[in-house]
DNA sequence: CTTGTTAATCGTATATTTGCGATGAACTAT
DNA sequence: ATAGTTCATCGCAAATATACGATTAACAAG
């Protein structure tokens, strides 16, 4: 792709929350996520019985979140147990919180 | 794109969570929503003056947020103002402060 | 009517995402 | 060692996203 000659520079913060929303921007992995924190399931196995999609997808989909840091998983041989990385769950709470806190959009209106 | 023969059927949160998502999951387009929120600019060309991008760029991620409902746009001949749509903005506050509530990763702890 | 300003849209090139089946890797059980 | 189970990875095809320059549209000012 033909790119910006001077490219823009972002903040880590503004590259964090896009890689956050980014792992977020499919409702497949929004369904995964869903699953893994209301503990209806934890192995991949599940996953693939409860979502219509073939297994090869499924695990690219958790790889994607296992990438973004939304997830961990644990290796428990022949089964791989994922779940939410209770840490960045939190960070990630507290990161769209702040960017969509009402203050922000309220301070002034232009209709 | 070859598509699983009996395609997964999202619920409306999830296809909107995933929507919202989708819109900030480009770290320009967060930049924009902050300058707007922040109200340093309103029109278009302010934007294209901070921002290092082809006005046509600038111009396509407008539309990508206006399409998200983040923002609205009132025509101003020449000009356009943009502004963050208060409305949809408290909604995509609760929906993200939902999904990320802390007791739906606290629940349970497969570690 | 002509000119200038602003922003959207078009057309194009390239990169990334998404989905699948097939295969491979890691480990257990026999 | 062999076979079975579970999941990741590879390779491919198709869709989408991203970025740009060029053009068009809408309007104001003269």
């Amino acid at each position: 792709m033909r790119r910006t000659l001077s490219a823009v520079e972002y903040s880590g913060d503004e590259e964090g929350m896009a890689s956050i929303a980014k792992a977020i921007s499919h409702p497949v992995r929004i369904r995964i996520l869903k699953l893994l924190a209301s503990q209806q399931c934890c192995f991949t196995g599940e996953l693939t019985e409860i979502i219509p999609m073939a297994q090869s997808t499924i695990s690219q989909h958790l790889k994607a979140l296992l990438d973004s840091g939304l997830i961990q998983g644990e290796i428990n041989p022949p089964k791989v147990r994922y779940c939410i990385h209770r840490e960045n769950w939190l960070k990630a709470h507290s990161m769209f919180g702040g960017f969509f806190h009402a203050d922000l959009a309220c301070r002034y209106d232009c209709h």
